[in-house]
DNA sequence: TATGAATGAGCGTTCATTCAT
DNA sequence: GATGAATGAACGCTCATTCAT
């Protein structure tokens, strides 16, 4: 029982350095704080960070990890959801990934721009989970083209792309503010993002 | 003469350690290299850098905006076009993009992967920049729109996002030998990016 | 118990590199050392000169501060004493401030060469500290001159500055090894410079 | 003719470059300006300063050496002036010197502030030079106290520190606006000086 | 578990000086 | 004489990480 609480307490520090460094990940940038500024933030010791994590890029690619594996598994769910039109999933993704960043912008930030987007550093190391994702989405264009309810003039793997780049660059623009992200625009994201993606610009089809 | 023999030196070693620096940032990433890997490239000696340039950001910049220029220059241009239908106008935009990086991958995946996703650091100094792109994008949507060739169920603004963060997506891709990419890949992907956002992914309208 | 050892022990080190630094400083000048050659001197790790200081400035204002609010803190505490006659009291800061050399020479060395004469770096720095001690000397001549014991041909202020000029003027030349400093010097110097500023070079009123 | 005309543009230039090298000492010091500065100033290129001095440091060894020769030679011609009372000698002395801080503060300041205080570089480089003048002072006391009309209570040597520190010190606060310098304050400064060093601050003698 | 003192490699920048023209 | 491009050595400071307590 004391080990238990012990183990708790021990548990909850680590989440307490974990978010922290969102904070200060957020607000200064990966490799513009100082290890020492996130256990200021933390209000812990610095050594102390060293004792939960290996380094500071444990503590970023931790934080990564913990949400990512859950959009993974969130698109192989879907994935197999016969259920669901092509259309559904895409926007249920799209609403997962804004959703998080409604709820919890300051992570998101991190994940976007220090992960996902550095390109020469974090996003190299986690290429493989980020790709996971992309495949992910290809999966699903890819059944939706077999089944008839997409066409194949665009390949799956690319149509992902387009589709993920989509949604990044709008979470980038909220990020930066150079988008209004107010409660409303997050669902008119999903829509728009879908609409784009599913039934083009164009006139005709969707009207 | 003299005096234009020695000022072309001069331009020519300026010009040197620009390209020079292109291949060191493409090989190693802005602040994985040193200034003297720049001017060990070029072939001149560390202090020449600084002579012609403030510092080893205004290096980037430099780049950045030289060919960055260009490519506003062009969307403002496409802008004016009347003839030309919207579908065209994008397809130009993407064809721009692309063949730059068929030119000149080094310099790209420079712009791209140090400045353009770089949010933290010179995506933040270039914005405004980089926004330009954007709004340059959404005005020959808007355009499109208001003379029936696109629907409205779209924001334009939100569109031009759309439509750059797919273009984007699809090079940091081919940086990152994600996609393929050889000479037939980047004509099939101008095609593909055109086609997913004007015509959607829906079968239907476009077959 | 082992906190205060701990924190005895960083002091030390803070002092370690202080007295270190004395020496360096004193012996390379302070823009001809590195900061490395102090951490040499004290025997500790670079860095560690940065744990305790923001700079190599602060190390050099830290020792000048250190020694000057001394003379300061004297200079008030004698300027109140009123069974000193006004030749007693210069008598006594010139006293100061030759022993002051007398036993520690590197600090002294130090403070005048590289702060009070070094007019365009430190000397500039900390101009007004080094104002209030010729600010005390003038209220020392004032009140001297108020109570008639020093006439008034002479303004308080100008007085001071010349008892101040000799006084610096002397040391400065058993620096450089200009003029002889023996043991013997020392006690000679505070007689002369008395001399010469109370009673002054003429024949006549001393004999 | 044309010779002679050419050499005297090369001393113009040369001069210009002096001219200007006192302009920028005196406004950002010795070590806060670059070569280019000087040149800047003097409007010519900057290769053109190692045309006709070796550093940097040449021109402001030039400087002080010009102007310093120039008291020596005074210092000198007033001890053979059996006429003149010693109490005489030092006001020249006091005034020649204060009288080239008004007629060229800019000049002076350099001198003092770069050299004859700069204890630690050039200072020590001209410590022979600027021993020289302390000789020829303490020259004139010595002969003084020889023919009685200076007391022999305080030597010679000593006199001459305590005499050209007083002075030192009052230019010193001209130069950082520490005591007021208008028109009267100058030739106030010489009686002053000589005052205190002759008569002393004590009542009596000199009332 | 918790602390924070101690370590030291790493790098951008400055600028006096040289030299080809 | 005059220019200014070219050189490269030198150094203060940061900060991730280690480790004794």
């Amino acid at each position: 029982m004391a080990s238990t609480t012990r183990q708790q307490a021990a548990a909850d520090k680590r989440r307490q350095i974990l978010d922290a460094a969102v904070r200060v990940f957020a607000r200064q940038g990966f490799h513009q704080c100082r290890v020492s500024d996130i256990a200021d933030e933390a209000g812990v010791a610095y050594g102390l960070v060293y004792h939960y994590f290996d380094s500071k890029e444990e503590v970023l690619d931790t934080l990564f990890l913990e949400r990512w594996d859950v959009l993974l598994a969130m698109i192989a769910e879907l994935d197999a959801r016969e259920e669901l039109s092509p259309r559904e999933k895409l926007y249920r993704i799209a609403s997962f990934i804004f959703d998080s960043y409604r709820h919890d912008p300051e992570l998101m930030k991190v994940i976007i721009v220090e992960v996902t987007r550095a390109a020469n550093s974090f996003g190299l190391t986690h290429l493989t989970k980020i790709q996971e994702a992309y495949q992910g989405i290809a999966r699903i264009v890819e059944r939706a083209q077999e089944e008839g309810q997409f066409h194949t003039g665009v390949s799956a793997e690319f149509a992902a792309l387009a589709f993920y780049g989509a949604v990044e660059q709008v979470l980038t623009a909220w990020i930066f503010e150079v988008l209004p992200h107010g409660e409303e625009d997050f669902d008119r994201a999903k829509e728009f993002v879908v609409e784009t993606v599913c039934s083009g610009l164009d006139v005709g089809r969707t009207d």
